[in-house]
DNA sequence: GCTTAATATTGATGCTTGTCAATATAGACG
DNA sequence: CGTCTATATTGACAAGCATCAATATTAAGC
């Protein structure tokens, strides 16, 4: 499967994708100190050009993890507080896997899932 | 700046990177689900064949966020709690920002961040 | 030691992404 | 309305990534 365009579908996807790049964790963090942040600031704390911060901050934006707010010729860049809940959420949803292993578990020695099919021949 | 390998440097790209990818999404949740699962029903979870399985796998295990233990023929992976918190830590860092805005940045109507160098000529 | 089964690695290929230069758009202000 | 400044978009290109087929490795069991 050419792993169609699913990827832009299921929305943590689409929210780890936005933060796992140095460049947009750049911004965040800046956004995290500053809490607002002009546009035009990031092209000097990202070391990347104004339209490659424009693309990041599109993709932020459309994984709703960064608002924008115009205010005359600039526009203010804030986080979205939910992202924050999404992203422990997505924490504890996934790693937060109860410490407790069943025993039957660890008897098997074997998989224990099914009739074991072979995978693939 | 051609993005080097700052990306495999920066442990926490390499966490969220490891995460932000739907196979890999998949196979973590399959591992939420049943706690220990051995490598081979992975092709069956996910849809994909079994070397492509082994690579995010080893992704997966290189991030920090399973690990691997071989027993017999088989390797059961599991899910390293403290991926969990790592995760829980970066929402707090990044964008678990304080909510109170200084007044300072609202009523500024204007970047407050230095003398507004001229962003690039 | 040979065979069999599970997992890993290699190599090749197409898709996606990050980047910048050039250009377009949008608002401010005279 | 025209000019200036900030931001967005387009287009092109390079680099990275996901995928699979083929092959190698590793352990089990005879």
């Amino acid at each position: 499967m050419p792993r169609t365009k699913t990827t832009l579908i299921d929305p943590d996807v689409q929210l780890l994708q936005a933060l796992a790049h140095p460049t947009r964790l750049a911004i965040l963090r800046e956004l995290t100190d500053t809490n607002e942040v002009c546009a035009c600031d990031f092209t000097s704390c990202c070391d990347v050009s104004q339209p490659t911060v424009s693309h990041h901050l599109k993709i932020l934006k459309e994984a709703g993890v960064i608002a924008a707010e115009r205010r005359g010729t600039w526009i203010y860049y804030r986080i979205v507080p939910a992202a924050a809940e999404r992203l422990r959420a997505l924490a504890g949803e996934l790693l937060g896997a109860p410490q407790v292993i069943p025993a039957s578990a660890l008897m098997a020695a074997r998989p224990s899932r099914d009739a074991r099919t072979p995978a693939r021949a």
